[in-house]
DNA sequence: GCCGAGCTACTCGGATAGTTCTTGTCCGAGTCAATGAGG
DNA sequence: CCTCATTGACTCGGACAAGAACTATCCGAGTAGCTCGGC
């Protein structure tokens, strides 16, 4: 999986503290992360429509809905593409003992138990939202939290 | 998602119907797929003593347990690897408002997600062996997979 | 003091190289079975 | 007819290239705010 996603998870985190647009120089400063690799994730996201993206000064990126309403599986889609993992190339249908065509209407066998198994992964991650991840992030370091957004919004 | 899981889980439904031992060439003819990289495949299997290899004439790949006793999920590890997708690089120990050491015991919130959801995705693929794929293949498809196993142990 | 045009500086967005991982291929080491001679 | 050494061919196993995807970077298009002159 790519490694973006835990970037673009954090950044989804702190920018719920965020009154106002952060850039996004100043979110990998944060994380110590390369600013220019983290701007395309964070384009990823602004074309998933999770964040909105402001131009000029004071620009920089804000969440477009409350952080309930953001599911941790809608930022993994955005930055690693909601295409499933396995794909089945129907080699059942190859070779000399194919089987017809007319007998593959449905998915084979394999094809259910993986698409099974990665729908309880979807499940899973839509059950959390970032406002969930933020809520947990404050009970394990209280203020902590706090101290990233007025670092985000003001001083050096 | 590596596209060789789908051939060695072919492969290990197929040879639930073969008796002796069946080369990887021919395990390829019968998928019309690249012989050379199969062997790749079932080089793993083999690592992860989920079948056993004999060489010489009449040698070839046959299963080590019962089917009911294979999961998917073994195969799936043996051929990925049973490294976690999701891997937390601890960004929040990085940069001017890094938490301390200390308070980093647990996993943050994150990586916890993330886990949980390939727990999910593990369990579901543990829950299916290679004997309830060979019996859906033969629900869907009666004899199917007799014909196959009859290829593979005797005619071109 | 108020307004507006111009300007500057800062922001995002997509197009551009480098590196790691997956895909695909090949040939050598080892082994089993068949074969033929000898007893 | 039985035994056994030899041969042969077939098997796996790991080492070797090609392509794609991820990682990392840069510069141009566009915009918001600030500045300065005019009214």
């Amino acid at each position: 999986m790519s490694g973006g996603v835990e970037w673009a998870l954090h950044c989804a985190v702190v920018l719920t503290t965020a009154p106002s647009p952060v850039p996004a120089a100043r979110l990998a400063a944060l994380h110590d992360v390369s600013p220019s690799y983290l701007a395309k994730h964070l384009q990823a996201l602004s074309r998933a429509g999770l964040v909105r993206s402001t131009q000029g000064q004071a620009g920089g990126y804000e969440l477009t809905r409350p952080a309930e309403q953001i599911t941790v599986l809608d930022v993994v889609d955005a930055v690693e593409g909601s295409s499933a993992a396995f794909v089945c190339t129907e080699i059942r249908q190859r070779g000399p003992c194919a089987a017809p065509p007319e007998a593959c209407a449905a998915p084979c066998a394999i094809a259910r138990a993986m698409r099974s198994a990665e729908l309880a992964w979807e499940r899973e991650l839509r059950s959390v939202t970032v406002a969930d991840l933020a809520a947990q992030v404050d009970d394990g370091a209280p203020e902590a939290l706090a101290r990233m957004g007025a670092w985000l919004s003001g001083d050096a």
